[in-house]
DNA sequence: CATATAAAAGATAAAAATGTCTTTTAATAT
DNA sequence: ATATTAAAAGACATTTTTATCTTTTATATG
């Protein structure tokens, strides 16, 4: 569905979203651990994140990453599509360059509404409000 | 979403239940060009698939790749499990371990019922039923 | 300023997915 | 029987993804 480096991006910045702010940060291999994630692999994608502005980071002692409120506004999608690309979501079922509702694959009406509402909800929701949902007990950690 | 390999053995199979029968078959070099995928890459695709009875095959002259009427109500879920594993479609959007309805990892309820619903489709829709809304003309080739 | 710290950037390695080629086996037709 | 055909099986090559390691740059602190 979505490969492992988004699955980690995501599971990363949503560490940063409950565990920082713009005084307290932590540094890549500290995230590692608690996100199962492996310390340069998910350095490197901090580092593309932080490259697009969807996270903060400062170098040096007490250095580290760190998620501002505006941070917290990013659509889940940009995370996605900047690591999958927007092609491996968006695209047809079967990759059919061609396809589209008014010329639908023979896949296209069973995935139908289906996948346009899922993407839907990836544009709506922002990391912030995953993070209500967490402080509201109505999904739960650990990752 | 699917790997290649599955979305090829997808249009691979499409292609048989339009185009052969028990008595008329299709040689794997013939499919390659029509669904558009590399020759010796959809062979082995539907060597595969036959192993597992999707497809039907007889070798030697007037061989080739065939369907039977058993072989069109195969469900699309076993194409696609075949290749890409079950874990790929319905793990969780995060691949946690634990995450289920009563334990919801934050991305779980955006996602929602809208994956069950999907995977529900691909476990009750048959190849049959997708060559019939192709004849219908509710939905279009090429692949 | 010198030093230590931690991200940024770059190079390299390992694994998995995709794609191709060759040999073997089974079926057909002459 | 023999030759031909086409799938089955296996080996091999390429590309992409995942993962690690090293060097450089920026920042804070003594």
């Amino acid at each position: 569905m979505l490969s492992k480096s988004a699955k980690y991006a995501l599971k990363g910045v949503l560490y940063l979203a409950m565990n920082t702010n713009e005084q307290k940060r932590v540094m890549a291999k500290d995230i590692s651990g608690p996100i199962n994630v492996p310390p340069s692999y998910i350095a490197k994608l901090l580092q593309q994140l932080g490259r697009h502005g969807v996270v903060s980071s400062i170098k040096g002692p007490h250095g580290g990453f760190f998620l501002t409120e505006e941070n917290k506004k990013t659509p889940l999608i940009k995370i996605i599509d900047l690591l999958d690309g927007e092609y491996r979501l968006k695209s047809c079922m079967l990759s059919l360059k061609d396809c589209n509702e008014l010329n639908p694959c023979p896949l296209h009406r069973l995935v139908g509404n289906v996948k346009s509402d899922f993407i839907r909800s990836l544009e709506q929701t922002t990391i912030a409000e995953l993070v209500q949902d967490i402080k509201d007990g109505k999904s739960f950690l650990p990752l």
